[in-house]
DNA sequence: AATGAATGAGACTTCATTCAT
DNA sequence: GATGAATGAAGTCTCATTCAT
């Protein structure tokens, strides 16, 4: 028993320290990008050395590469949980109200966190470099949501994946705006009228 | 005389050997952005040593700052030229035939010169960084675009900042993703279409 | 009695344990010698963690002189076991074919083992160093060598001394050859011949 | 004038800086070969920095490279002085006399600098490792020394490539036996022993 | 107009080692 | 008997920049 908890307690602490970490980490990184930000810098913010810190990542693509998939995890899991559409079946169609809603969620979720979206917005352009570590990460990503657009809109357009990537790279540009003028305007009311043009009833 | 003779061919030598740098820069830059990429790597391609390079420019930053003032020079003067509405008087209301044929002549002149739209795209959102040296200038940037095209919409919608922006993050967006696919889509046609929903008849 | 029996078969385990991890070293350091290899290198390759190994032998300098006694005992046991002269009393005069019988023997165990010459011809040289770890032992190592040649050849020639080094550092420099060359020239046929010449019949 | 002056004035102090670090390399390279010496001290030793140094070699493994070189180029300089037979056509027999001559000249010259034959006697060792960078460079240069004694010795011997063979790793092991025993015996005489022996009459 | 030499800081990474568990 | 976490020092190398020439 006890020495259950110990082997418990021990793995908790580690992945608490590892997400202390990445916490900081997305901070930093959401800042500067890959390029810009050190290992060094980090070490010192979470209060270790630089070996210390390269103990759990290995390397400093290693930490970005942890860092995305650690993102990812929570990113669909606060997904499944705030739709409440959770019981979606992914081969049901969707109404358009429920469409909607589904963007309206999202973007809500990344208005609370503004340095999330700093965070994709730095990468995903920096990603643009052929020899970036996160290259393929982003090109599957935005693959992937651009299939699960395309999917979300085809019963109520033409040309559904045109109408996907408009409304992809609508979002996508409208939230690097919405952070160059430091949340200038409301992200939800220019979404919103994006969306009532791009996808019309 | 000759001393004249001389300084002016010198001006005019060392002129173009700034822009053979600053060409080189662009494609360096707009690869790796200002973080990634490295004033020896620079020097090296244009076939000078580290001391060389910055006696032109000074600092990594100096070289950033010029290259970007260069570039706006010259697009201005591309823009003017291949416009033919050079003798445009900014106060005169355009048809919504000119406006789209703006439009259309900065997509088209983006699709030809992809490694300019590289720059942009990722020095740009490099740039949300507060501490990044080109911060200003493309806030300045995206203000100044974004008056531009509110003044071209405002005769022909209800809320012509608004659309002004729809059009510029969509078009920002657009290209990032045509970059991030490899050009795996006609930029031209989507945008069209995204303008034809976005900026009504 | 089951205390008994657990600490016997731990120790068993245990030396077991050190033996096959020597067995890995033997191999790494053979390769990289004492300042080219790593510790972590070496867990890795054993399947544990750098503190696991160090559990054995305290510090990376004690694992060398541990390797090193391994390898003098078995080499010792090996000797005796395979030279059929076990009943060998040192005092007695070998004649000279027995004195050349123990060199062949030699010089084919070290054929069969070219990982062991290998091993010891990288920290014979590396321990040229004053500060190497093994310094010592190969001083002490060659010198005993010497003693042990010096008296076998005693019988047979005017500057015994001066022989057995010539045979001592024939057989080091010709075996160092024979592995620079990938093992390509007989080491058998051409150590005979040169003990043919160096201790004329 | 002045300008040609200043232009090899520059370049000679640059070479003599150059040659300094090597000198201090060869130092310290002999002493813990290639893995065990360290930029950082080698910088310190010549009273510049790391980067300072690197300027010079690029690399840890150019600064290898760059003293075999220089080692080669000042030997070969060195053996065609003091010969006295720089006038030697290749291709001319040499007389036994000639050969053994040659012999006793660059042992001679070895004698008079032991760090030179630790250096070698070091590096050859750690070169044995497949991924050691001068592996290939020791590689060449034993055959090529192989050859040239061959030549030398084939007038005279049944064998001459065992012969040269055996006067070759006969005098490296020597040579190493000499630096552990920190010269502890005369190296001209035991050479002048084994060639005796090895390369009769 | 540009080089060549060098710096000092910092980059990422690996090292052997420690120690609580 | 061994792990897991971490350190502190050192490793090689790259960085932007300076300055005499």
């Amino acid at each position: 028993m006890s020495r259950g908890k110990k082997s418990v307690r021990v793995r908790i602490d580690s992945e608490l320290r590892r997400e202390q970490i990445l916490e900081q980490a997305v901070r930093i990184v959401s800042q500067r990008g890959y390029y810009g930000f050190g290992i060094q810098e980090l070490a010192k913010e979470c209060g270790l050395t630089n070996g210390g810190l390269l103990y759990y990542f290995g390397t400093k693509e290693g930490l970005l590469i942890a860092l995305l998939q650690d993102r990812d995890r929570r990113d669909t899991e606060a997904v499944a949980a705030a739709a409440g559409l959770s019981s979606h079946d992914p081969k049901r169609k969707l109404s358009l109200e429920e469409v909607l809603k589904i963007f309206r969620t999202t973007v809500k979720r990344n208005i609370a966190e503004p340095e999330l979206v700093r965070l994709y917005a730095v990468l995903r352009a920096e990603a643009l470099n052929r020899e970036h570590p996160a290259r393929d990460y982003f090109i599957a990503r935005e693959a992937k949501t651009l299939d699960a657009f395309t999917q979300m809109v085809t019963p109520f357009v033409k040309h559904p994946r045109s109408t996907a990537r408009q409304l992809l790279v609508f979002l996508n540009g409208l939230e690097e705006e919405w952070l160059r003028t430091d949340q200038g305007f409301d992200l939800m009311t220019e979404w919103e009228r994006g969306v009532a043009l791009l996808l019309p009833s």
